[in-house]
DNA sequence: GTCTATAAGCAGATAGAC
DNA sequence: GTCTATCTGCTTATAGAC
């Protein structure tokens, strides 16, 4: 196969693959270039600064994934209660019903040092608002509301964790099925 | 400096110092060498596995500090409410006031694979348990004691993984001053 | 826009002298 | 038990043809 190759979201959404599972210092060229089908340099013909710049590419899709799944159903119509289902449904997809890592595992520790922070930090911030956002709009206070997305946000990292190391997707189950009421509790 | 070298314990706690900030992954021999002093070779000496027996060694003083910090005082004299701030205590300590990142991070993710999760599944295995005792031994039925224990981990390491990607301790913070009248509510 | 070939460096790991 | 020197392989990255 020389010169058509896959539409470049294609090309990002695998390469977000290898980086969900193996984590950006484990991600490697010759993995990246395996999965994707293309050789290094095309990869860096794509990305000018190799693996960073796909990194920030899978980012951006992660991001994008997140307003899809995520952000949108809880900015939708419908109630309250609705909406925060909707999310936990997003939730599931978005972390592949428990079986992924957390961004912060695989894009905060080790060589990057702090460099995706920034980005991990803002992803956080807008989902949390989001939550904010529905809660107020039914009625709780401001303050309670973002302790309450805080809260939310802290439940979700920490079952991702702790369903991996044990290797099991219990926690992370079990923690959004409480979700929605653990916030409008 | 030729023969006399620091005591092992001392030698494996510097190794601690540089997987704890950089992950497995991370944790380059040229750095492992250079903060303990001891050259390729003799690190070898030490750690014939390499890199793996260090990671072991750091694991097993980890898990030491964990018991002397919070299993300890958990299991401890003193009213259920003595005891588990006493843990959360130990808890700031242990994870250095949340600047830390949690184990799961650090040695869950990349080439590591799923080597050392067994041994991260039962610290945490250990901790939960504890705390279910404590909240048993205040009448609490076992079941309800063991889900707050689950809860009171996914709490914790979900505020490590918040204040890493916020650059805040603050998130830590304010789960460990929660935790109690959490478990006991 | 993809390829082949290769560079330059660092990774983890070892041999053998002292 | 530590050292110097070295090995092999893999890492990211580049050059240049097509």
């Amino acid at each position: 196969m020389a010169h058509p190759s896959l539409p470049k979201e294609e090309v990002v959404a695998r390469l977000m693959q290898v980086f969900r599972r193996e984590g950006y210092d484990g991600a490697s060229l010759a993995r990246l270039s395996a999965v994707t089908g293309l050789g290094r340099s095309s990869l860096y013909h794509h990305f000018p600064r190799g693996k960073e710049d796909m990194a920030e590419a899978v980012l951006a899709l992660s991001r994008s994934r997140l307003t899809r799944l995520v952000l949108d159903p809880l900015a939708g119509p419908g109630s309250v209660r609705d909406r925060l289902e909707a999310m936990t449904r997003g939730l599931a997809e978005f972390y592949d019903d428990g079986k992924a890592a957390c961004f912060t595992e695989l894009f905060g520790v080790g060589t990057t040092g702090t460099q995706f922070l920034p980005t991990l930090s803002a992803g956080i911030d807008l989902f949390s608002g989001a939550i904010a956002r529905v809660l107020n709009d039914g009625g709780m206070s401001e303050e309670l509301a973002r302790r309450r997305a805080e809260d939310a946000l802290i439940s979700i990292q920490g079952a991702l964790v702790l369903s991996r190391a044990r290797s099991s997707t219990a926690p992370f189950h079990r923690v959004l099925a409480e979700l929605p009421d653990r916030l409008t509790a």
